[in-house]
DNA sequence: CTCACTCATAACCCCCCGGTTATCGGTTAG
DNA sequence: CTAACCGATAACCGGGGGGTTATGAGTGAG
């Protein structure tokens, strides 16, 4: 079984991969062949990574004539932000617990 | 030149490795050999991943005896939780420049 | 002092992943 | 219709990373 933050985690940990969804949430819609002009690899490179990208659910893709469009989907890191906050929690939740235990010591 | 994110995305990307992170967020301090039993995989491995982890910040290490405890340091997990409400937030933004010409256009 | 224990390091292996070039299918321009 | 363009796929390659076993450094127990 891979969970969803393991896809997420995998998809954002190349850093080419991450800047191509970095620029798609500033730039808004881009086609295959924008992205590779500023990506530093080859087309097919930047089609590899796209396909990722979009398994992960982090951009969707638009045909429009001989063109792809991508545009990113940010709602799909909504899991990832679940999952640090989580681990904050749990961390913050221990802290709570020592607190309330001295609190108690002290009475 | 390699950014703190891409470490963090990098130590969290490994499965094995983010359930020792969990774990420690979860159940605070552990010893090397604690951990290892609920790791699956062999005490090196463990050591390894611990290794990565702590080059990330992620976790500090404390040397008792024999022994060595690590903890979870969630303070670390910061550049990650900007970097996603920052993608977020230019999406955001986006829509908000989007909204604003239609009411301009509106007039 | 010696032996057992805990963890880190070394040395090695294999597979996955990110890169390349070559090519193909689909689409538009001329 | 043909030729050029755009993007995806195929085939291949090299390096890195995660796994293992073996061993070493440091500490505590007896």
């Amino acid at each position: 079984m891979l969970s969803s933050q393991d896809v997420l985690f995998k998809a954002l940990a190349d850093p080419t991969r991450r800047a191509i969804f970095e620029r798609l949430c500033r730039n808004g819609d881009q086609t295959v062949a924008a992205l590779t002009v500023h990506a530093g690899v080859s087309q097919p490179a930047v089609s590899k990574h796209l396909g990722v990208l979009k398994q992960a659910g982090l951009v969707r893709d638009r045909h429009e004539g001989r063109q792809t469009h991508y545009c990113a989907q940010p709602r799909a890191l909504a899991p990832l932000i679940s999952w640090t906050s989580q681990m904050a929690g749990f961390w913050q939740s221990r802290f709570d617990d020592l607190e309330d235990l001295l609190k108690r010591m002290d009475q």
